[in-house]
RNA sequence: GGACGGUUACCCAAGUGGCCAAAGGGGACUGACUGUAAAUCAGCUGGCGACACGCCUUCGGAGGUUCGAAUCCUUCACCGUCCA
């Protein structure tokens, strides 16, 4: 790729909520580039990860595929993990304070973190880096002179401390600190590019940028990559809203779960969390506008594309396959669990016992809505026992084949 | 330190002595429709049961008043706002 191609392809998905401000970075990306290239070196990009939770959702890995994206070029990235910001907790995401964690927490999921992001990044190229090393270390004095640069004004006029702010809910001091620390991470680094969600604006931008030139580095160029959706395609992805698509599952559950999200989605999941580059996605997005490409069909490949990411080609073939099986044929997969019961065992106990129903009432429920069936005649009666072996499906998606015991 | 407000089911939130297993919304789940969806419509969402109106557990914790409490009182815990 030339320079040119190069911006486009690292400024895809990119999200600055102004147009001016998007074209100064990629700007200033193309001259960073150019400098590097005459330098006869490549380009520092890092982005942090607090590792606030364990269990990462494919939302969580849109910056770490950018990084990748900067990788495959050739330039050097660190991956930071944030194991002293997070004892604060960054406000930057929320309208409410965030739990601050133990060091038992942070360092248990900050080893999940950078296995999980391993599945993404090349490790060969990756360097991890964690920031207390250099910011346990920082003095009450070096923190007055960084806070120096900054008002209160400037943080209160921050959405998220704002809103807090006329609510009358609180805002702690020590929240204000995250920024700095984060400025004081891309100084250390004397990063070129730092990368980002659009919530860590005002830390890249702002933060960042004006630490860096106050120790006298030139400014990092923020990459603040747009929020990916949940699979309701609107709302960002959260476990907690329950539209997450998990990482740690299987490539069958991860094709399924990036087949239900709407179509209009799909170009954003394209940009964020494939590798294609504009030109293909222009394509894929030309043909479905023309009508010559089925919108099932790329979606199909969308959900090819991201599992095969974290489970590979083959897995992500098998998931497709099983799909086109289970779903769009009717048909019943053949690889299902297997329990053996007794003879006369009722359809409730068998539901509650392989948990395919929490409690015997849920069971009942989902008899009484004709969402249990046996061979595929829908099951009426929850005293039904079962005299013969076979296959039971619950709702769409759940099968058990049935052996006496 | 003082004044006031809060804590309800997965989440938000109504309920201020019986008709409360607890309104409403969201989410999850099931059914119809479909391209697998989305949107839409319908159902359903504490547990148990001899399963249409029965029993048990739940409204921050513990005690109490009452025939009867999510609702009243006492106390404890936590959270918040304001004043100092």
């Amino acid at each position: 790729m030339n320079i040119n191609e190069q911006v486009e392809y690292l400024m895809q998905g990119t999200e600055y909520g102004d147009e001016t401000l998007k074209k100064k970075m990629a700007d200033e990306l193309r001259i960073r580039l150019q400098t590097c290239e005459k330098e006869g070196r490549v380009l520092r990009v890092y982005c942090g990860f607090d590792p606030t939770k364990a269990d990462l959702h494919l939302g969580h890995t849109v910056p770490m595929r950018k990084l990748r994206q900067f990788q495959e070029l050739g330039h050097d990235v660190s991956f930071v993990i944030g194991n002293y910001t997070s004892l604060i907790g960054d406000p930057s995401d929320k309208d409410v304070l965030r739990p601050q964690l133990t060091t038992d927490e942070v360092e248990a999921n900050a080893r999940t973190y950078a296995e999980q992001a391993f599945r993404i990044l090349d490790p060969a190229k990756t360097t991890i880096r964690y920031n207390a090393e250099w910011l346990a270390g920082i003095s009450f004095r070096d923190l007055i002179r960084l806070a120096s640069n900054f008002t209160i004004q400037q943080f209160l006029t921050r959405e998220n401390f704002k809103l807090r702010w006329e609510k009358g809910d609180p805002v702690y001091l020590h929240e204000t600190f995250y920024s700095l620390m984060q400025g004081f991470d891309a100084y250390t680094l004397n990063a070129d590019v730092q990368i980002g969600g659009t919530d860590q604006l005002f830390n890249i931008m702002t933060a960042s940028r004006k630490i860096m030139e106050f120790m006298g580095l030139q400014p990092n160029i923020a990459i603040i990559l747009g929020i990916l959706p949940g699979t309701d395609g609107v709302v960002k992805m959260s476990k907690s809203l329950g539209n997450h698509v998990p990482i740690s599952t299987d490539a069958a559950d991860m094709y399924g779960k990036v087949m239900s999200i709407p179509d209009f989605a799909m170009g954003v999941y394209y940009r964020l969390t494939t590798r294609l580059t504009p030109p293909e996605i222009a394509e894929i997005e030309k043909g479905i506008k023309s009508g010559d490409l089925h919108p099932r069909d790329a979606k199909m490949r969308l959900a090819r594309e991201i599992s095969a990411a974290f489970y590979g080609e083959d897995e992500a073939l098998k998931a497709e396959q099983l799909f086109v099986e289970t779903f769009q044929k009717g048909a019943i997969p053949e690889d299902i669990p297997v329990i053996k019961i007794e003879p006369t065992t009722t359809i409730v106990d068998i539901l509650l016992s392989a948990g395919l129903a929490k409690s015997k009432s849920e069971a009942r429920r989902l008899i009484d809505q004709n969402g249990v069936r046996f061979e595929g005649n829908v099951v009426q009666d929850p005293a039904f026992a079962f005299v013969a072996e076979g296959v039971l499906q619950v709702g769409k998606r759940h099968f058990l084949r049935i052996v006496k015991a």
